[in-house]
RNA sequence: GGCCCCAUCGUCUAACGGUUAGGACACUACCCUUUCAAGGUAGCGAUACGGGUUCGAAUCCCGUUGGGGUCACCA
């Protein structure tokens, strides 16, 4: 088996919920090495011990299944869950291979031990910005430490880091595919900590190792590690390792120009998933954060298309630097697209229905020809899994209420209603022609507007006057229950009303 | 504050020295219509600013401004 050519990965971090820049990430690398026919990998990096969260992890894992539920490209090729020989795929349980490299660092000279209790460093490090230092990163204190004091203090069990010594002068060049070469001062850069006081190494070390064992050749991650790339081109250079390609992508922000993250209240995908966004819809929408799709002869960019389509058509030339703000509403937008358009109907009932189930909405509903027919005339009014339910709840109960504007055109149309029973209560059979045959009849036998009637009617069987058409409702819900519908309204002596009032 | 990145409609973006600066979301109007949607048509709306280079600059260069990131024993 020859390496490939391409292996990408995304390092995720199970310290709270599946970030959407998780998925993000996962689209641009998995596209990029599929497109290559390379490996996609997904690495757990859990080394920060006082953030880790167990439940964490396993959720990150499942966001990255449920998205590769619609495209293969994006199941990893390897993960904590799918071990191959590079593994372990995750970071804690290479903590012995970390610590080894740190020392082969310390070996060579290239690192060395720092005995700063994280107090000490606090301090001093308040003290410098007291002092408005431009250099605000480890004072080096330790660094000219000799080998034996180093070696001695160690020895008699003084807890110390292993850091990074980074050279004080020249330049260090990170070649960026996307901003080409960015060149950094070496006298800018910081000591870093390799490995902490736990053993654990920080991620600068555990990346570099595990990315040079799993024979990562391209590093797609986000614009934030831009800046300590120098560090881990010095880390790589001190192991004897070479540099995989640095691709920094653009940001994925929020309304306002910063960062998305969680913590500002932006959604997470786990909470897209529950507001009844496709997985396709979501993929499309962050495909086109920051990529677009080569436009056609017309000049109309593509919105609509898959991750396999994106691999036919990528290029890092087509990224855009500048950041991207996420907006929900062109998500929702795209998401109804797909509901409409992109997906067969039989795909959407499954999916509605599925999701009721799962969300607890589809209790006591049956995936059945009602059930599907109600999908159908309501296909271009939802653009979210959530709103098909909410919108639908006098099609699956008795017990639905009337709101203010139903119960003013009921009262509208009160003398009508008793005719419009009889007439319901007189067809052979409820198909759609035939209802619209006798109701428009029946208008102008009233010399009335069609709407005249047929709003009464629309807000007495559906309790609201926003329904799908009014045929079509009457062919699918039937006689019986259409009649029994309008009966109860007629007889209601008290006027109806109020956001809650009951049909009774 | 030092360093780094970035900069086209409100938002996502197209343009790879020559276009009336195009498309999409959102918004507005109209059409369709039994309501609400969907759909169709039209409209509103941008090259941050200042200097260069060039016959010609959104595009190349410099500066200014603005935004973001980074400077953790977090990733």
């Amino acid at each position: 088996m020859s390496a490939p050519q391409v292996v990408t990965r995304i390092a995720p971090s199970p310290t709270g919920d599946p970030h959407v820049g998780t998925a993000y990430q996962a689209l641009f690398n998995s596209v990029f090495a599929r497109q290559h026919d390379g490996k996609f990998v997904v690495r757990l990096e859990d080394t920060d011990r006082s953030r880790y969260n167990a439940a964490s992890e396993g959720r990150i894992l499942d966001m990255l299944d449920w998205l590769g539920t619609v495209w293969d490209g994006l199941k990893p090729d390897a993960s904590p869950r799918r071990e191959d020989e590079f593994g372990p795929y995750t970071q804690s349980e290479r903590a012995g291979l970390h610590r080894q490299y740190a020392e082969q660092l310390l070996e060579s000279g290239a690192a060395y031990r720092a005995f700063d209790t994280p107090e000490e460093l606090g301090e001093r490090r308040k003290a410098a910005e007291d002092r408005k230092d431009s250099y605000l990163g480890y004072d080096r204190r330790d660094r000219t430490l000799s080998r034996e004091e180093s070696d001695g203090r160690a020895a008699a069990g003084e807890a110390f880091v292993i850091r990074l010594a980074a050279p004080l002068e020249g330049q260090t060049t990170v070649r960026d595919r996307l901003r080409g070469d960015v060149v950094f001062s070496n006298a800018e850069l910081d000591d870093k900590v390799l490995l902490k006081r736990d053993g654990f190494p920080t991620y600068h070390l555990a990346a570099m190792v595990d990315d040079h064992l799993m024979g990562v050749t391209h590093v797609i991650r986000a614009e934030e590690w831009l800046t300590s790339t120098p560090i881990h081109q010095l880390i790589l250079q001190g192991l004897g390792w070479a540099e995989p390609e640095w691709i920094h992508t653009p940001w994925l922000l929020s309304k306002g120009g910063k960062k998305y993250s969680k913590r500002r209240g932006d959604p997470s995908v786990e909470d897209f998933r529950k507001m009844g966004i496709l997985p396709e819809a979501l993929l499309n929408y962050l495909g086109m954060m920051g990529w677009s799709m080569p436009s056609g002869d017309d000049g109309a960019a593509q919105e609509v298309f898959s991750p396999a389509e994106m691999v036919e058509h990528f290029t890092w030339e087509r990224v855009s630097l500048g950041g991207s703000t996420f907006d929900v509403e062109k998500l929702r937008w795209l998401n109804g697209k797909y509901i409409r358009e992109v997906l067969s109907l039989d795909d959407v009932v499954n999916r509605v229905h599925a999701f009721g189930a799962e969300q607890g909405y589809a209790e006591g509903i049956g995936k059945n020809e009602y059930f599907r027919a109600v999908v159908a005339m309501m296909l271009p009014r939802f653009e979210t899994l959530a709103e098909f339910w909410e919108k639908t709840t006098y099609f699956f109960s008795e017990d639905y209420s009337i709101n203010d504007k139903a119960a003013k055109l009921i009262e509208g149309g009160r003398e009508l209603l008793p005719k419009l029973h009889t007439t319901l209560a007189a067809l052979p059979d409820f198909a759609h022609d035939t209802t619209e045959a006798a109701l428009r009849q029946l208008a102008e036998a009233e010399g009335v507007k069609p709407g005249k009637v047929m709003q009464p009617l629309r807000a007495a069987i559906a309790g609201t006057s926003e329904s799908p058409g009014m045929f079509e409702m009457l062919e699918a819900m039937g006689q019986g229950r259409v009649l029994e519908r309008v009966a109860r309204v007629l007889n209601a002596e008290m006027p109806l009303g109020g956001q809650d009032s009951p049909v009774y």
